[in-house]
RNA sequence: GGCGGUGUAGCUCAGUGGUAAGAGCAGCGGCUUCAUAAGCCGUGUGUCGUAGGUUCAAAUCCCACCACCGCUACCA
């Protein structure tokens, strides 16, 4: 049974097909750091992380690289593990879906579920079009043959499993509605219920091994693997021991936490808790969506290459001030920015203004006026005032800290930092200890205090740091952590070392050069390959947008020796008036598709980066059909 | 197209019916010198996106509009 005590919170298991980015990393640092301010409440706490292995691109990227998917993995799961070692992440296990225990678990759970019948095979019938490579519905079809060929299309059949979860529909929207802290923050909330209002229909949890082999065997169909996404989520259930081991499992589950990114909302709070319904499980507690860095003002995402890597951060910066600023910068949910700038600030303001100078100067005092750490005599009206927020402190933390609000956590820290600098400029213990040392004593020690205390708040965030730090403040150990007072007067104190050094904007850090993309192994073509494109210049006639659609329109082009209808999705970035008259660059022997029951005979070319896209056409004016090699 | 969100000081944001609208950063002026050229104090005439409405009273509630964003549909 799960005790009150008890915290499991998870990260994501990341996809082995890229390398960890900072996406991975922010997700993964704060798993760590709330896990740490819970084991520092005393909290029996598990952190899971790990890694998703299977699937589609894992074996495709395996395959252009000449290697098995298992060695694609083994050499992958490597990366992930050095970059959180390098953050200082301390996870208490790391999963891999290759892991036997889990494939076994799977496995189980599939077998499970299919006796209970919530797992049927079913057989679609398709009206397979041979030349399209595709299946038509019976409306898509124009007199009972494919619109792109006119010819009749094969009905044949395909057979595939499927994970009866449409019939929880009902039962998950009231679950959502009645449980307000399942998915956070309430924007995503809203989303899912967005989602839920249109029927939801069965997922399909199988893929044929003739189409891809790389995955878990279906234990009641060898001709099948599982999904990667129905595999990879049950991660949360087969690390702490379901269903072998089911003591150590109840002792952790329900998850009081998953966290993931806002790219994975459905998959964890439609399919995940239809799933665990299915089983028998209770739900997590609440699953917990965060925003993106955009890095420079762009996207940072799996999908776009413009990876900045962590480690390189860390190699210039230093690991606890890069935590620090993530967990600092990122509000609740939203997104964030991330630039050397913004870094810059917020470090040297923070960390080596308010917190390191302050440091400094205490110990330095005390040093050059105290052969021991002196004595608190008499506080007066600023030392109790000190005391008064630095008893409230501990608790304040811990309570935003439990609400995932950690940027407000550390500006409260950082605020009680700021009021230890105004309480040493408002006692000025360099000019007392002229006049009276006994009280200079106090206001040292009293500074001292809460500075270690500040510390001990910081430390889940800053762990090496902090600790480098805390080791030198001599402490009575039978005093608890989070009280006051724990500082040992008479004890000898080292003189610190600058604990965070000032960053000279003027001299930018640029040591590092922007990171190149990842060189994936592309497989090359032949020029043959490339002729079978049959590229054309062609002038765009009439624009017309696509009725009820935002990103389409309708374009006729003259490709000189005849005149085509072509869609495109392009609408968000061009107006019909722009493109009227223009020459533009088409694909002209692409299959023909019908989009939105409209035809389009060809593609037109476009360059796309990070959102921005641009149509291509030739620098000087040519006529319509020339073609393109 | 549908659903939802956001728009408050140069920047990042807090503030959801009621004293003259706030914080941090940046800027400017001063004090101080124990300290990492750090610290402290002072300093903002901001159309609270635009235009209406409800109310004794609105940044805060309602309507419309504008801009941006998210999810979703359609987009190879």
């Amino acid at each position: 049974m799960k005790n009150s005590d008890s915290f499991f919170l998870t990260t994501p298991i990341y996809y082995v097909n890229d390398m960890p980015h900072i996406g991975h990393a922010y997700t993964t640092i704060l798993a760590d750091v709330l896990a740490r301010y819970h084991r520092a409440r005393g909290a029996d706490t598990f952190f899971l992380t790990g890694v998703d292995e299977h699937g589609q691109k894992v074996q495709q990227a395996a395959s252009s690289a000449g290697i098995t998917p298992q060695e694609h993995c083994d050499r992958m799961v490597v990366h992930f593990r050095e970059a959180w070692e390098k953050l200082g992440i301390n996870y208490d296990f790391f999963i891999r879906t290759t892991d036997q225990f889990h494939i076994d678990a799977v496995r189980q759970v599939l077998q499970n579920l299919y006796d209970r019948g919530e797992i049927y095979q079913h057989e679609y019938g398709g009206y397979y079009c041979v030349g399209c490579e595709r299946f038509y519905t019976q409306k898509e079809l124009v007199d009972g043959k494919c619109p792109q060929h006119l010819k009749a299309p094969d009905f044949i059949k395909e057979k595939n499993y499927f994970f009866r979860m449409s019939k929880y529909q009902d039962w998950l929207v009231d679950y959502i509605q009645k449980n307000p802290d399942f998915i956070q923050p309430e924007s995503r909330k809203n989303e899912v219920l967005g989602f839920l209002k249109n029927p939801l229909s069965d997922l399909c949890i199988s893929r044929p091994k003739a189409r891809l082999s790389w995955g878990i065997e279906l234990p009641f169909d060898a001709e099948y693997v599982t999904y990667v996404w129905f595999d990879a989520l049950l991660n949360y259930l087969t690390a702490i021991g379901y269903p072998n081991d089911l003591k150590r499992f109840e002792h952790w589950w329900p998850a009081n936490y998953h966290l993931i990114g806002k790219d994975i909302v459905t998959t964890h709070c439609v399919y995940w808790p239809t799933i665990l319904k299915a089983i028998g499980l209770p739900l997590p507690k609440t699953i917990f969506a965060h925003g993106w860095w955009m890095i420079d003002e762009t996207k940072m995402s799996k999908s776009l290459k413009n990876i900045v890597k962590p480690l390189d951060l860390v190699d210039v910066y230093g690991v606890d001030s890069v935590r620090y600023f993530l967990m600092r910068d990122m509000m609740l949910g939203q997104d964030a920015n991330f630039s050397e700038e913004i870094f810059i600030k917020r470090y040297n303001s923070e960390l080596a203004n308010d917190f390191g100078n302050l440091a400094s100067r205490v110990v330095t005092l005390i040093k050059r006026n105290f052969t021991a750490i002196p004595e608190a005599a008499q506080p007066g009206n600023d030392e109790i005032e000190i005391q008064v927020s630095a008893r409230k402190l501990p608790q304040t933390t811990h309570q935003l800290i439990s609400e995932l609000r950690v940027t407000e956590a550390l500006e409260g820290i950082i605020t009680f930092v700021r009021s230890i600098n105004k309480y040493m400029e408002v006692r000025q213990p360099w000019q007392l200890v002229k006049t009276d040392k006994t009280e200079a004593g106090t206001v040292l020690y009293t500074a001292l205090e809460s500075l270690r205390l500040a510390a001990t708040l910081l430390e889940p965030v800053m762990p090496t740091k902090i600790k480098e730090l805390l080791s030198i403040l001599p402490v009575d150990e039978q005093k608890q952590e989070f009280a006051w007072g724990r500082i040992k007067s008479g004890a000898t104190i080292e003189q610190i070392p600058i604990l965070f050094p000032r960053i000279d904007k003027s001299v930018k850090t640029s040591a590092e050069p922007p990171s190149a993309p990842l060189k994936k192994e592309e497989p090359l073509i032949t020029i043959d390959d490339f002729a079978k494109v049959k590229l054309t210049t062609a002038t765009v006639l009439t624009v017309e947008k696509v009725p009820d659609a935002t990103k389409l329109l309708k374009l006729t082009i003259d490709l000189g020796t005849e005149k085509r209808q072509i869609v495109a999705g392009i609408a968000e970035h061009y107006s019909p008036e722009q493109l009227i008259g223009k020459t533009i660059i088409v694909v002209a022997n692409l299959q023909p598709v019908t989009i939105r029951g409209i035809k389009s005979e060809g593609m037109l070319l476009a360059a796309k980066k990070d959102g921005k896209l641009t149509l291509l056409s030739s620098i000087d004016s040519i006529e319509p059909g020339a073609k393109i090699s």
